[in-house]
RNA sequence: GCACCUUUAGCUCAGCUGGAUAGAGCGCUGCCCUCCGAAGGCAGAGGCCAGAGGUUCGAAUCCUCUAAGGUGCACCA
């Protein structure tokens, strides 16, 4: 249910009879016609914008409409009051009983918000995707929060969404991680290990090496890297996808599927890719010139073969093959979101991190010239995050050894003041996380606030419990106050739709505080006006009163579901 | 030199894809508990939406240019 989406209806209904009735030319545009609510409430519940929209096409005033439109909507029984303010605004005040009837939809029907915007339509969501060559850090813990609440926010708007994690396990990092871990079973054997420049240093490969010892005994030590190297490989990226697995574990964040980097090889995926863009004319071989204003001092004139990708939207074309011939790494990508588009998805999202911006047009270029542009492709750049500690920076530096990581951070903050915090700025501006302040109690804080307002309405509903009350799923309003919060529940499935059109998780953080903000406002003045109290000397009129709080907690309950968040039951 | 991102109240940020008098938190000023949790609420002050043009009934939002900051710019993954 979308009481804006049915208003909606309503307005284009009675707009096809005013054309039905040579009001209006027929033929009319209606898609740029939107009821929403006022930026003042005190102008209404809803507004539409449809006689100004109109007025153009329809070479009429807009005020001219706007009065006759307005006649037709005053005669639905939904519609208290009907006027045309300003430019031609239309203003709606609805009646108290589509506010209760919302109120009892929300608290009867399984799954207020949800929408059918996605039509089951398929989409695979990439993100995390971190190297498996050690612990996952701060800067991946938002990555992986947001593609985490953009997933479920789509499957809440109904899509068909799958979370997928592309482990990069084919390349010479991968290497070197079975080098650094071959070096800790040697320490586990008593020798000294010899951590060469550029080796992973971290200790965290200590208990690796030591398990490699289990499996291998002394068997490895005297043989030549050749023989071991291999073993050892799969060994290592085992163990770090361990890791990171439980990493994401803590964090509520389970993955449907992870892609091998490395299976691309060997199976003839990347040919194939590669032989189905020159199929298209899109794989050729070429000189790239140099960057134009900032020459690389090693820079000389390479025959390479390139993608067209600039045929695609790309700035220059970009070379897949090394001058040796061998794949360079963005070839695999190609192969891999070739596969993507071969499994069937309608939509592909890539959460990357901000520092790859650089990749953003080459891969829209791969997918829209894989799937002749039927696959739509967006990718989401996740900004920094800042860390603080009591308002001052917090420096983060692996040698320095203060280098923070996912677990860190969930250790101390806790999964749900993590993922909240991380999804109250859009993706693409940058964050700040401050240790003390995540964990404060108060309004600044606003994971605590939604938290607090849900756990206010527990509380009341355990009085309830405690004094035997019946309860109902209708409501009873006394106050604008009320009504306010019953706007803002309407809200919600407007907002959802909104959200996952844009693929901005952060917008349901934002419409949490909102209703919680009215819902304590609400709260609150029951402390003036005792009438306002949820609990109040009656039964039957306390669970009415109690209806409405009820359905907000459901509201908070959904939204933090989507963020991945648990409500919480009291404070403490 | 070229791409992409950012620029909104003293500070940190929203702003529903072009709508009405641009919002919230912090900070500042003044109020509200014989109270269902004051861990809250109400009210006030505070703005040339970085700047300049343009598009139209209408622009923080779309286009162009400029300025400041960030990221990235051939075989590295």
């Amino acid at each position: 249910m979308n009481l804006f989406a049915d208003i909606r209806s309503l307005v284009i209904d009675s707009l096809n009879a005013m054309s039905a009735e040579g009001v209006l030319p027929e033929g009319l545009e209606f898609s740029n016609v939107a009821v929403e609510p006022p930026r003042d409430p005190l102008h209404g519940d809803m507004a539409t914008n449809a006689a100004m929209v109109l007025a153009k096409p329809a070479k009429m005033k807009p005020r001219d409409i706007a009065e006759k439109l307005s006649e037709k909507l005053a005669a639905d029984a939904r519609i208290e009051t009907v006027d045309v303010a300003g430019p031609g605004f239309i203003n709606l005040r609805l009646s108290e009983a589509v506010w209760s009837g919302l109120v009892e939809t929300v608290l009867t029907t399984e799954g207020f918000g949800r929408s059918t915007l996605g039509a089951q339509k398929k989409v695979n969501v990439e993100y995390v995707s971190a190297n498996p060559t050690g612990p996952m850090h701060v800067g991946h813990t938002r990555g992986a929060v947001f593609g985490d609440a953009l997933a479920s926010l789509l499957d809440f708007a109904g899509y068909d969404v799958t979370r997928e994690y592309y482990i990069n396990d084919g390349g010479a990092q991968v290497d070197v991680l079975a080098r650094s871990v071959f070096e800790r079973y040697r320490e586990a054997h008593g020798l000294s290990p010899e951590i060469a420049e550029g080796l992973y240093p971290g200790d965290y490969l200590v208990p690796v090496g030591e398990a490699l010892k289990e499996k291998y005994g002394d068997s490895l030590l005297d043989k030549p890297e050749e023989e071991w190297l291999a073993d050892v490989r799969v060994f290592a990226t085992d163990a770090m996808m361990a890791m990171i697995r439980d990493d994401l574990k803590m964090l509520g964040v389970e993955m449907d599927r992870f892609f091998s980097e490395k299976s691309l090889y060997n199976t003839g995926l990347i040919e194939t890719a590669i032989k189905e863009l020159d199929e298209k004319g899109l794989i050729y071989r070429g000189v790239l010139e140099p960057p134009k204003g900032k020459m690389p001092e090693d820079w000389e004139p390479r025959e390479q073969t390139l993608f067209k990708s600039t045929a695609h939207g790309d700035d220059v074309d970009r070379p897949i093959q090394k001058s040796d011939g061998a794949w360079t790494y963005f070839a695999p990508d190609i192969a891999y979101h070739y596969d993507k588009v071969k499994r069937g998805y309608d939509v592909i999202i890539d959460v990357f991190g901000a520092d790859h911006g650089g990749y953003v047009k080459r891969m829209k270029a791969a997918v829209s010239a894989l799937s002749d542009g039927k696959v739509d492709c967006d990718i989401k750049l996740i900004q920094l995050v800042k860390l603080f500690k009591n308002g001052a920076p917090f420096k983060m530096s692996k040698r320095a050894g203060t280098f923070v990581t996912l677990r860190d951070v969930v250790e101390q903050a806790g999964k749900d003041v993590t993922r909240f915090i991380m999804l109250t700025r859009k993706n693409d501006a940058s964050l700040d996380f401050d240790f003390d302040k995540v964990l404060e109690q108060s309004k600044d804080n606003p994971v605590f606030y939604v938290q607090y307002a849900h756990a206010r309405i527990c509380s009341v509903l355990r009085k309830a419990e405690a004094q035997g009350i019946t309860l109902s799923d209708t409501p009873r309003f006394d106050d604008s106050a009320e009504i306010a919060v019953a706007r803002k529940l309407a809200d919600f499935p407007r907002q959802v739709e909104i959200a996952a059109k844009g693929h901005e998780p952060h917008r349901i953080a934002f419409y949490l505080y909102d209703l919680a903000s009215d819902f304590h406002a609400l709260w609150n003045k029951g402390n003036e006006n005792e009438a306002l109290r949820f609990l109040q000397d009656d039964a039957e009129l306390s669970a009415a009163k109690i209806a409405l709080p009820r359905a907000v907690a459901v509201v908070i309950s959904a939204g933090l579901a989507i963020l991945g968040v648990t409500p919480a039951e009291e404070m403490r």
